[in-house]
DNA sequence: TAGACGATTGCCT
DNA sequence: GGCAATCGTCTAC
């Protein structure tokens, strides 16, 4: 068993967090099960000076947990039917998060497979951030909880490492604002990175 | 208080 | 590859 991040080890720039998240495991346990999946896509946000960020436009009830201590996951609604999680990075006072945008699942696929019988990847994998977020569970309810506490239901580990040579980087996905920042990271090769869909989403009717 | 729109997904052509 | 679904949040008035 793989040993549980602390929050000094989560306390650092978003950026160099989301780097260092690749190839670890979020686990999320519940009355239905375990689910754990590795982390092999994520986008760093960095609040004040980062456009494309929720908390660039300052402090509002949503954001809150963003400008909290580190360690903690953002959970948000979107689209009207789709959470994303984000695990806060940098410390208090400083707003700054990570998108979990799609990881590997070790654990729990068939539990997986249940709540989200229609993913791409068949249950092995969690290609997209709202894929991820039902996959694992997560909705509304998660937002704010510590992922560094022991007794939590949805815990980080440290995994395994990826050689450093296995991180590519490019521009982030489906965000309108600063699409030339390179802040998205994903693990070569794995199965759960999706293909780069550009950023500005046109706007239907 | 009304209106615009979004860190998406999956169905349909 | 195009686009509808759907509603919380934020901004403007």
């Amino acid at each position: 068993m793989s040993r549980q991040l602390t929050r000094d080890e989560l306390a650092i720039d978003p950026v160099e967090l989301a780097r260092r998240l690749l190839g670890r495991v979020l686990e999320s346990r519940s009355e239905q099960g375990t689910v754990r999946v590795r982390l092999a896509e994520v986008e760093a946000y960095r609040g004040l000076d980062d456009p494309a960020s929720h908390c660039y436009r300052g402090r509002t009830p949503r954001n809150e947990v963003m400008w909290g201590p580190a360690g903690h996951l953002y959970v948000y609604f979107v689209y009207g039917m789709h959470f994303c999680a984000n695990i806060v990075g940098l410390t208090e006072g400083q707003p700054g998060a990570v998108l979990l945008r799609a990881g590997e699942v070790e654990t729990g696929s068939e539990l997986a497979r249940m709540r989200r019988p229609t993913a791409r990847g068949n249950g092995a994998v969690a290609k997209g951030p709202a894929v991820l977020t039902s996959v694992l569970g997560v909705d509304r309810a998660h937002n704010g909880i510590d992922l560094t506490d022991p007794d939590s239901s949805v815990r980080l580990f440290d995994g395994t490492p990826v050689p450093e040579e296995r991180i590519r980087t490019g521009p982030r996905v489906g965000v309108a604002a600063a699409m030339d920042i390179p802040w998205r990271f994903w693990i070569d090769g794995s199965p759960a990175v999706g293909t780069y869909r550009r950023g500005g989403r046109v706007r239907a009717r």
